[in-house]
DNA sequence: CAGTATCCAGATCGATACTG
DNA sequence: CAGTATCGATCTGGATACTG
C-alpha cells in the first residue's frame, strides 16, 4: 500500500512511517468517521469528570448499548479514554477522556469548523450537481 | 439529532447550523473515512493538471473501476473535483481538483500529521490493552 | 476509454433478549 | 448496571462481464 499522499509537508512525514504505522495512522483518522466514536469522545470531553456507562448513553442520543460498548472499547484500546471498573453491586464503570483524547479533539476541531463554515458552498455544489 | 459537540469554539458555530447543515457537515467530515475518497483527492492534488480516469486509477493503487467512479462522483458532487468530458472517440474524461478540494486537504493535513506523529503512542496504548 | 450492471462476501448497526 | 449474544436489514467494496 502506498503512503497516504496529501500535501508535501504531511507527505514527507508519512514516508518515514513503516507500513504498519501508516496503516494505524489511517485507522486513527478513519475512526473520525464512524458513526459514534467522535461523538462519544466529545461527550466525555464535555463532562467535568468521569462518566458512567449509562450517563454516556443518555448523552449520545440514539446510540444502542452494543454500539456504545464497541465505541468505548475502541477508544479505550487506542488510549483515548480510560475505563475504571468498581467491584460493587450493582456494577459501576467510569469512563474518562485522556490527554491524548483531548489532543485528538483539538486536532479535529479546526477541520470540523472549516466544514461547518463551508457548508453553504457544499450545498451550492450539490444543488448544481443534482439539478443538472 | 443533537449538534456535534467537540470543543467550545467549534460547538458555538455548530449550534448555529440547521439540522440539514449539521448533517452535511458531518457527512463531509465522514468522507475522510471512506476507503478511497481522500486518497483519490490527494492524487489529483499532486498532479500538475487535470488527469484522465485511467491515470487516476493507476495512481490510486488497488482501487476498482467501480470504487473510483463512485469516489469521483461524490467528490464532484461536493464540488471538490471537476469532471470534463470530451466528445471524442475513444472518450476522454479529465478530472481536476478545485480550490475547495485543496482547502479541504489543507484542513486534513495537520490532523493527519498529528496522527502520524502520535502513532507510537497509539501503538503503545494498543500493546498495553491487548496484552492485559 | 470510461464507464455501467450484476453478483457476492464481509462489515456495520439496530433491536431484542439474556446475565453476572 | 453494564454489559454479552444473537438475528436480521443495510451498506460497502471487490470481481467480473458488458457497452457507447
Amino acid at each position: 500500500m502506498a503512503k497516504s499522499g496529501l500535501l508535501e509537508t504531511c507527505d514527507a512525514l508519512c514516508e518515514t512511517l513503516t507500513d504498519a504505522e501508516d496503516a494505524l495512522t489511517r485507522e486513527i483518522v478513519t475512526r473520525l468517521a464512524d458513526k459514534w466514536s467522535l461523538w462519544t469522545l466529545s461527550v466525555l470531553a464535555g463532562a467535568a469528570g468521569p462518566m458512567r456507562f449509562s450517563r454516556v448513553m443518555d448523552q449520545v442520543e440514539g446510540i444502542s448499548q452494543k454500539s456504545l460498548t464497541k465505541a468505548l472499547r475502541q477508544l479505550e484500546r487506542d488510549g483515548l479514554v480510560t475505563r475504571k471498573m468498581f467491584a460493587e453491586v450493582p456494577p459501576r464503570v467510569e469512563y474518562a477522556i485522556t490527554p491524548i483524547g483531548i489532543e485528538m479533539l483539538e486536532q479535529v476541531a479546526p477541520l470540523w469548523t472549516w466544514a461547518a463554515k463551508s457548508v453553504h458552498r457544499f450545498q451550492a455544489a450539490r444543488a448544481k450537481f443534482d439539478g443538472g
